[in-house]
DNA sequence: ACTAAAACCGACAATATTAGTCGGTTTTTA
DNA sequence: TAAAAACCGACTAATATTGTCGGTTTTAGT
């Protein structure tokens, strides 16, 4: 079936209460109380998000995250990028090392792939977080 | 990581290949050999295909499977939503049972990806069975 | 009528991925 | 100096995918 992982759709709502208290720091505690969202599992979430520098951090007491820029900055496809690896639909999708496409109709389904995964790659950039707050 | 299971990919190189050959009833040892996909796992992929009505079948000596209809008729949608079951990035998507959208926010990013959801499902309908073999 | 080739079927097994947990260390503010 | 927070890596549990196996039924050809 195809889905999207909770691991991104957690992660869009934590960029999105972010985005929605531009001025302040808020913890992980914080998120994951108001949006639901195991707190040890968020942490994991929030780390890979910050270390591709879609968000920053400041540490000790008092201290959580916040965007790294402005919401109209961010597409989210960055986000579930980050969170789910690239997208791609089948291996090897245009010849790379490994990929011996010696099947003609093998290589037809690819080129409709590829189109696909094009696609929702593009669906994915059409919106910023900030399209997503109001 | 978003990918299409390769129970879909194999099942469009099978419908592909019958399209191939629309005159002629293939056994699916023959699919298998020329695809070079698994014979236990094609039956099964196979055995969903036919009881969708994309294809049909005949039993015993010489039998096999052939297109139930012409493959300007088929979308790979069509094909890929049998295989996959329905295409339901997040569950919950408007208002089902036992769908309590308390949060406005999470509704917020629902409603976005109901977008992705819809776009591709559009890009699966775009193209048929027949755009792909030629 | 018999045999072999095929569809048809359901249960099982192996593997991979996702989702989540846990026990710590480090940093910083009050 | 204590508490709150980020930060980190290893582990476990649950689920989905991928594939296998042992059969039964149907049918064309001999």
């Amino acid at each position: 079936m195809i889905k999207i992982s909770t691991k991104s759709q957690y992660g869009l709502r934590a960029m999105v209460y972010l985005a929605k208290f531009p001025k302040q720091i808020s913890s992980i505690k914080t998120i994951s109380k108001s949006e639901d969202i195991p707190f040890d599992y968020l942490e994991k979430i929030i780390s890979k998000l910050e270390k591709s520098s879609l968000i920053k951090s400041k540490k000790g007491v008092q201290g959580g995250y916040f965007l790294a820029k402005n919401p109209s900055k961010i597409r989210i496809g960055e986000i579930v990028r980050v969170l789910e690896g690239d997208i791609v639909l089948v291996k090897c999708i245009s010849g790379q090392k490994g990929c011996k496409c010696t099947r003609e109709r093998e290589c037809l389904t690819k080129s409709f792939w590829k189109k696909i995964q094009d696609s929702l790659n593009s669906a994915l950039d059409s919106l910023t977080l900030e399209d997503l707050i109001k």
